[in-house]
RNA sequence: GGCUCGGUGGCAGAGUGGUUAUGCAGCGGAUUGCAAAUCCGUCUACGCCGGUUCGAUUCCGACCCGAGCCUCCA
């Protein structure tokens, strides 16, 4: 059976994936802070880590996913000020609205999904036993994580303390005994949200809930921690330098990080405003074509959004599904998950354009031959692959007849349509054949005729 | 300025010390009333310069170019 093989951000190494306990898993990626909507970027992370998921899943027999929702920020306290509402009110908005965009992509639920606002408990303990500890203290109000206090501290993102101050753009507040020491805790003003703490009104920095609801959920170490490439510096440091400081032991044995989606190769985020929202596209496209496109590479290459890319990702589609349904999508196969090629490229560090391959040979296979083994064998490989990399979700008919443009055109209409055409065909009446088809066309459907008739799908 | 990653054929995108990635597009053919779809065949590759090697796109070094991080960011 194949291994797991992932990239480890800390060791800058393909390694051997081994989980802390036999046969269970356990896996913490980092989500939304819910105050906009997510954007095709923040999707990524979502549907890669998912195909990892579902990958674990058929190793091993317990897998623990936690995805977070911060629902206590700045930007949330700014966008609720903006709109007259409650805090709770938009990050409880963006929270369902996050859900059912990561669910049209086919993303399945995670095991749990801790909010930060249910472990402000958590995080003042956490707090407080760093400064217990002398690797925190407090001052003008806030408590900050003294960075010097820790030997490896930089290991994660490969950066010394002296070479970041280089840059000299990082925060220089005078009540920092160190440039680089980074807020664990913050007052509140009477107009801002804030907990009671040891140190008063105040509210958590960035970086210290996943800290604590990972100590919350899973204890002092977790398999994998994954998220955007972006969180190595200085989130995922500072989060490592807060759990192994207050608590000792690994906290993470593989950081995984998938690489940026990029707007006409710039990076796309929402401080630059070159941002598509996943619900904007979702007008636009299936959701199966955008969670195609974004794993059409591997989650450590950059990856450039356009209209190409998602037009490539229906045409791949296209060709799965049409190999498909020549033998029906339903049924039973006999090939374990775990034999299967495409299961054996995700295996290596989820090689998704390996498995891409794989699903389009065995298309090809569905496509010309004739032996029922081997199509057997190729069916299983497709579902299965599909059902690995959350791709292959609708019966083919469904898929190929979905979004005709045209309105008030229906399926009985198209099909009256298609045997006033036959009978043309069958009168030689070649002309008005081909009018009909024309007419179709102009509709948005496409006829294709086979050894059994004719079908239709929607056209380009 | 510091750190990190990458430069593959028209485009997208894997991989490898010596045999085809794969897909889209193109070209030729089969099939079709004509198409579409499918099948068969086929053309453009590994940034630049050195080094190691019997042999490098693949390893090493320099150079050029690009991206990311160093500040909220998936």
């Amino acid at each position: 059976m194949a291994e797991l093989r992932i990239y480890n951000t800390m060791s800058g190494e393909k390694e051997l994936f081994t989980p802390q306990r036999d046969g269970r898993v356990s896996m913490y990626v980092c989500g939304p802070t819910v105050y906009n909507y997510a954007h095709i970027g923040n999707a990524r992370p979502v549907v890669v880590f998912d195909c990892l998921y579902r990958v674990l899943n058929v190793r091993y027999s317990e897998v623990r996913y936690a995805r977070n929702i911060t629902d206590i920020d700045d930007k949330i306290i700014h966008a609720a000020k903006e709109r007259g509402a409650d805090i709770e009110t938009v990050s409880r908005e963006f929270t369902e609205k996050y859900r059912e965009d990561m669910a049209a992509l086919y993303a399945l639920a995670p095991t749990i999904e801790p909010k930060a606002t249910d472990h402000i408990e958590e995080m003042v303990s956490l707090t407080l036993r760093l400064v217990e500890t002398g690797h925190a203290y407090e001052s003008h109000g806030h408590v900050l994580f003294a960075v010097e206090s820790m030997q490896s501290y930089g290991a994660l993102s490969g950066r010394k303390l002296e070479d970041m101050l280089a840059g000299a753009r990082v925060e220089v507040a005078d009540y920092k005994r160190h440039a680089g020491d980074f807020v664990l805790w913050k007052p509140s003003s009477e107009s801002e949200p804030g907990w009671d703490s040891p140190w008063g009104k105040g509210r958590p920095g960035w970086h210290l809930e996943c800290s604590a609801m990972i100590r919350a959920h899973f204890g002092e170490s977790i398999d994998i921690h994954g998220g955007g490439r972006d969180l190595i510096f200085p989130h995922h440091e500072n989060e490592r330098a807060q759990s192994c400081c207050a608590y000792g032991g690994d906290f993470v044995r593989h950081w995984m990080h998938n690489a940026h989606v990029g707007m006409d190769g710039e990076k796309m985020s929402k401080s630059l405003g070159n941002t598509r929202t996943v619900r904007e596209l979702l007008s636009h496209y299936p959701g199966e074509v955008l969670r195609c496109a974004l794993i059409s590479a591997q989650y450590r290459s950059p990856l450039n959004f356009s209209e190409i890319l998602l037009e490539q990702a229906r045409s791949t589609l296209d060709n799965w599904y049409r190999a498909l349904r020549r033998y029906g999508s339903q049924g039973d196969f006999s090939i374990p998950i775990a034999e299967t090629a495409v299961y054996g490229a995700l295996m290596d560090d989820l090689n998704t354009p390996e498995a891409f391959a794989v699903m389009h040979a065995a298309a090809a296979t569905l496509n010309k031959s004739a032996d029922d083994a081997e199509i057997e064998r190729a069916r299983a490989e497709l579902l299965t692959g599909g059902e690995l990399l959350g791709l292959l979700n609708s019966n083919p008919d469904e898929w190929f007849q979905q979004d005709v443009k045209s309105e008030g055109l229906f399926a009985d209409q198209i099909e009256v349509q298609i045997e006033a055409r036959a009978a043309a065909k069958a009168s030689k009446d070649y002309q008005l054949a081909d009018d009909i088809r024309a007419a179709l066309e102009a509709e948005g459907v496409m006829l294709e005729d086979g050894p059994d008739g004719t079908t239709w799908r929607r056209g380009a």
